[in-house]
DNA sequence: CTCTCGTGTTTCGGATTACGAAACGTATCG
DNA sequence: CGATACGTTTCGTAATCCGAAACACGAGAG
């Protein structure tokens, strides 16, 4: 499966994962994520450009392409059962 | 978001990815997983089991727990994602 | 019983990757 | 001209991963 080599890559998902809410800059995705450096951050947005799932915008930062605005859409299902074990964390 | 610090960890996602088939050996995980050592597997069940996702079965293989498979349902859209993906690949 | 084969599992040295802070280049605002 | 904010790169150190080897255990065969 392709798609988990490119999605397994530490912090690839996560990344994605934020820019599901729209266009955002590269340090915005740095406070965002606690813990992502940002040479491991532009590593990332590198291998997501290659693959056609992010691209960059005119005054810097970064949005989905069409391709990984779907792939943020199917991500969905896996949102939701994120907040619900996040909910089961604090019982 | 916890999900994405235990999900984003590498071999992690993918790991899950195979048990949604149903119980698995250690070693057959290593055959589908191609560049997954040995080591890293057994860190990333341990991560997995400690989030009560997979548990062992008596037989000494592994498989997903009912949080484990709600999960994997919740990838299901993904795996579907990935499919038309690793098709627009090749042509 | 013993030998072999197929498991799950651990160990460890070398290779790869990530961290984290610092710095550079550029643009904007006062 | 500073000062601030941003995208980006660099680099030494720390953490992680790879990969092969080995160990432990059980099931069958001879």
């Amino acid at each position: 499966m392709a798609a988990m080599d490119l999605l397994g890559r530490r912090w690839a998902l996560r990344v994605l994962w934020e820019l599901r809410a729209g266009p955002t800059g590269a340090r915005s995705l740095l406070a965002k994520c606690e813990g992502l450096s940002s040479s491991v951050l532009y590593e990332r947005l590198r291998d997501l450009a290659d693959a056609a799932l992010v691209v960059q915008v005119d005054n810097g930062g970064y949005e989905l392409t069409e391709l990984g605005r779907e792939l943020g859409t199917s991500l969905q299902p896996l949102d939701a059962w994120a907040r619900r074990w996040s909910n089961t964390l604090d019982s």
